[in-house]
DNA sequence: TTAATATATTCCCATATAGGAATATGTCAA
DNA sequence: TTGACATATTCCTATATGGGAATATATTAA
């Protein structure tokens, strides 16, 4: 087997820097593609795809407004990623309490 | 240019669906590969490259203890995830707050 | 209509997979 | 030493990719 398509899920889609850029930039609010060309500095069939893949996974919605086709970001589609990552909070709380616990014990080392 | 090697950083490494699982396991503490193979139904070939490729973007610590080989979640390669998913925070906030003004709207249209 | 603008699609290709099968390496026990 | 156990590596292959270049489609304006 190879490797899961980018349009398999959220993780997939995400792992592609660009469209971690594209979505950063639409977390402003809605945008026409020509100015995503602009700002990110990449080539406009490259966005027109990484679009693709996003809207493909639910991460973006897109409306025509004229000539344009204006993006926006799905925030729900980013949630199970969210709530993945926190699968490991409480190990970063643990972390967090042993940080606190040397630097305590450095206090009294110093008292 | 193809897509970037899993090996390039947490997203990617993270994107395969088994790599979650076998992160997801070893949150719960140090564990040989073998029970990841028993419990999680995977090929031992596969579990070994897996954590090589999870060992390599720092996602997991490798210790040896006999013949085994002991793996554990490194919590700290899993926080850029976690940081970049808070991007987006704000706009789940909005979502949330819209949830709220409609029920409060609701409330208020049935006194 | 025709031209101009905005975006999408297609074609090409070097590249890195993930899994299966087989085998290699490393470590302990007898 | 030899064998058994635990894990890692290699070889194989179908497959999807991302970028570049060229072109197609859709919409508005003249």
């Amino acid at each position: 087997m190879a490797r899961a398509a980018t349009t398999s899920d959220a993780f997939n889609a995400v792992a592609e820097p660009r469209r971690r850029e594209i979505l950063e930039y639409l977390a402003q609010g809605e945008r026409p593609v020509g100015e995503l060309v602009a700002r990110l500095g990449m080539e406009q069939p490259s966005v027109s795809k990484h679009l693709k893949v996003l809207h493909k996974v639910g991460l973006v919605r897109v409306r025509r407004h004229g000539r344009q086709m204006l993006y926006q970001a799905n925030p729900d589609g980013i949630r199970p990623l969210y709530e993945w990552t926190q699968t490991f909070e409480r190990l970063w709380a643990h972390q967090l309490l042993r940080v606190k616990e040397r630097a305590e014990h450095k206090a009294r080392e110093h008292n």
